[in-house]
DNA sequence: TGTACATCAGTGAACGCGCGTTCACTGATGTAC
DNA sequence: TGTACATCAGTGAACGCGCGTTCACTGATGTAC
């Protein structure tokens, strides 16, 4: 019988929480494959020894983590792809969400960029996956849109991917240009809004190139 | 008198390069902030103690490893940039050229993309200070092209960056394709060239739209 | 060419430290009757 | 409601281990004369 209530569950829950909020937060400094079990304990103020019953390693931890972090991505990235307003609006639109997103969640975001191609292979394949779902989803948004009449499914696919690229690499800029940062942030905003316009028009203009939209 | 020539300082030289090759090999599995000076040390076969006439730190090391890294690619994105045949051939090309330097430096790759956004401050700060430089170098390539006639210099800048982005997502697309998986590869290339070429419908029609050249 | 001294890359012993993991335990919470 | 037993999150001592760093050293290479 697992319960799911009682006082036990409860606090087991909030000390497995705890834990990951802790780890999080260690890892704004350093990587994964370098945060120790004690360190985090230690954080926590438990025994090192307890970290067991919440998980079986760090790399454990990390995976759960992953699904946290990208959880608090995912509304995001649904809001920000569902149409409303002509393009240049929901560029601009889309660009502040990220911007509110990395405010809200830095660590969050810090730790998927990091990881995503970090030192810890099962993080990583958990990142890919849940990046990969995005994708999907993404793809599905844009197959919705007027624009993507006569769109075969793979270039919506390359094209969910090239916006879920631009997503995280915006969002990684942000990170690097501090919330009082008021210039450094404009900066970021204008290159991604550029980017993204560029992307777009290229998007408008698919079909008019029988080469492009070809095989090969 | 710090001569550069004499057996003395060719053996130093070597052994140096022992422990950078040594370290790439072992980052293949984990990040640098969990690599281990003895580690590195014994896999050379020295003294822990030799690695202190080599490098202050393994953050040290770690910087001096970028420059051999990102030196192995500047070659590749100067030759991927130079203009030759028209469009859709270029392309073709640079997929072709970041595939074989893949195949040629898989940990040089890597390592750049694992600690691009890792764990190690001066490590990350070495890599974006090299990669703004090849921004720019890219942007001035771009200038000299007939397609940019008329483009802000800013925006050369802008479409420079996203074609630097896209390289190393490629690139790092590849690293997870292993040269036997032929399949794997070819959707690697087939995406890539896809996504490239809807950068480039972008950029020819960027003068075109005059909301999307504009400032905001 | 030969000699005397300086340099310095690499050695090996030693150190204190924090690590992950084991184990038997405690005591609050949960369950059965 | 009360009692007797089971569960299990968290404890604390103990372990062996590999780590980074220090230090005085060795012996080949370099330099001056």
């Amino acid at each position: 019988m697992s319960h799911t209530s009682g006082i036990r569950q409860a606090q087991k829950q909030k000390t497995r929480q705890a834990l990951l909020d802790a780890a999080l937060e260690l890892l704004e400094g350093q990587s994964l494959s370098s945060l120790g079990l004690r360190e985090v304990t230690r954080a926590v103020g438990i025994a090192p020894t307890a970290f067991y019953r919440h998980f079986r390693s760090i790399e454990d931890l990390g995976v759960a983590l992953v699904e946290q972090a990208l959880g608090s991505l995912h509304p995001m990235i649904r809001t920000t792809v569902t149409p409303a307003g002509d393009g240049p609006e929901r560029i601009a639109r889309a660009i502040e969400l990220i911007a509110g997103h990395v405010d809200a969640y830095p660590a969050h975001v810090r730790f998927i960029a990091r990881e995503r191609h970090g030192g810890v292979r099962p993080v990583r394949e958990a990142i890919q996956r849940q990046l990969a779902r995005f994708t999907a989803e993404v793809g599905e948004a844009l197959a919705g849109d007027a624009e993507s009449a006569g769109w075969s499914e793979e270039d919506l696919l390359m094209l969910a991917q090239l916006y879920v690229d631009q997503m995280l690499i915006t969002a990684s800029l942000f990170l690097e240009a501090p919330a009082g940062a008021a210039a450094a942030r404009e900066r970021v905003s204008r290159l991604a809004e550029r980017q993204l316009r560029l992307i777009h028009v290229g998007r408008r203009h698919w079909l008019d190139e029988p080469d492009a939209a070809g095989g090969r």
